[in-house]
DNA sequence: GGCACAATTGGTATCTTAGCCAAATATGCA
DNA sequence: TGCATATTTGGCTAAGATACCAATTGTGCC
């Protein structure tokens, strides 16, 4: 592979790995429908460690995925891009095709 | 997060996850135009061991984005879903609102 | 200033991924 | 049968990802 194409590749492989997780999946999911979300209602709804959830809030924004705002001393995060929800589309198309060849070999 | 919403962005991560690499995106992109390859094939165009690609070529089709056929000594690989095009418009628009506001960090 | 709350960062243990080489398996052909 | 080619799999190591706890930073409030 050459380098430029290399180059491509790997700027759109940081983007897919950003969003490769259950809970960054679940934090683009809450925020394409509520907005915005602060640090501590995200780490309330994923469950796990707060410094755990700031981790990855923090891939998310290095990707370019979300943005961030402070008022006083709690941190929102919003998506910086709709689209991201034509993603969730297709992921779930696959899933649906999955399932079916699922159930074709059991028939 | 509870089992339910939990299975659910797990089998969405799985399959992002399987798209978070860039060999693997260049298979993705390959088989969308040429419609399939044969390992050897890819394995040239990435430009590693052979037997590395296989393994990448495991991971998709573990995820259901590719289906194999051998044929003879060779085993050729396609999309199993046309809509991963889509996927990549998307990715395509993160890196392109990412480009410009550098750009905009700089003037 | 001192305390409480929100968030990030350092440190560390653990698990997964990625890559290569070598070995095994499968197919085609002489 | 024996050899070459195509592919996968086992074994190993290095690098990366994830999660927790503890410590630090920043803000608001008394």
């Amino acid at each position: 592979m050459d380098s430029k194409r290399l180059a491509k590749y790997e700027a759109r492989a940081k983007i897919i790995k950003a969003m490769a997780h259950p809970a960054r999946l679940l934090i683009v999911d809450e925020l394409s429908t509520a907005g915005e979300r602060c640090v501590c209602e995200l780490t309330e709804m994923i469950g796990s460690d707060m410094s755990t959830v700031s981790r990855h809030l923090a891939v998310l924004k290095g990707a370019g995925l979300v943005e961030d705002e402070k008022r006083g001393q709690m941190v929102f995060y919003r998506l910086r891009l709709k689209c991201i929800l034509n993603f969730f589309d297709c992921v779930e198309s696959v899933l649906a095709c999955n399932a079916k060849s699922q159930q074709e070999l059991l028939a």
